[in-house]
DNA sequence: GTACGTGCAAAGGTTTTGCATGGCG
DNA sequence: CGCCATGCAAAACCTTTGCACGTAC
């Protein structure tokens, strides 16, 4: 489901702005967890004038729109993913490692909770937390 | 794993103080996801001095020795969850309803994944966001 | 042209920190 | 009795909001 972030804005709704292009590039072109300050410091690349504000009230509106959704790591950062169905990682306790896993496992069982309790599921993360090799061996030293 | 975590905090060489056995009583007797604030004032109830700069520095305490884990959902605020193995729970995007799930059909999956990344899983997250029956209906009519 | 979005700056919250005091082991 | 842990209050940081102006449609 590699639809436009930038369609589904416009199918809403919503205007399609040059600081909200900027922030849908940011998001389109980086795989990994991004925080708001890190939207906003690549965003501005885009859009030099970008302001703060505008990427809380846009991480905001795609949050609802469930384009993208908040997570936790190891730290108390609140960071996005793209919502495509699923996200899967790997993450180490320790060091902060990530591994991001592509498969999906538990299309099986989603579906089956979906109907026993009546949701639509739009998207689902799981998340492994645990210590990586090297961390492990550091740790019984 | 119903371990106390009092022990836990012995074992790893922390001092067993009233804050924190008051701290540690409001996490074992609410299984729901608890903010800081709701910490604090359940705490308050066993131990009236606990102030919010100890609920914040025990939390982390707890989060580094992998007894707790926070979460984010439908809201922007932090939350935790106790760590026994693993959770699971539905989200409502719209309403914000969390139905927690007791099983684990993970299982498999886990001890595959953690064989070829060399990874200790201690703990894991499975959270499905999407609508309940009621907010989807909601939004169709 | 109009309503929605924006930047800016200030307000409102939340989290962290420094320091003197208290209490666990 | 020493050192870790605490409460308090201030500092630092993060998030939200009000408002006048700009711009997509």
């Amino acid at each position: 489901m590699r639809i436009e972030l930038s369609e589904r804005l416009k199918a809403a709704g919503y205007k399609l702005t040059a600081p909200r292009r900027a922030i849908i590039k940011v998001l389109e072109s980086h795989p990994e967890h991004l925080s708001h300050s890190q939207i906003l410091e690549a965003g501005k690349h885009f859009y030099p004038r970008l302001s703060r504000a505008t990427v809380y009230r846009t991480m905001e509106l795609l949050t609802g729109l469930n384009l993208v959704r908040p997570l936790y790591l190891s730290d108390a950062t609140q960071r996005f993913v793209l919502v495509e169905g699923g996200h899967h990682h790997l993450v180490c306790t320790r060091c902060g490692t990530i591994i991001e896993l592509d498969e999906c496992a538990e299309g099986e069982l989603v579906n089956r909770l979906a109907e026993r309790y009546g949701f639509t599921i739009h998207s689902h993360l799981l998340e492994l937390q645990g210590q990586c090799a090297d961390c492990r061996c550091e740790t019984e030293k």
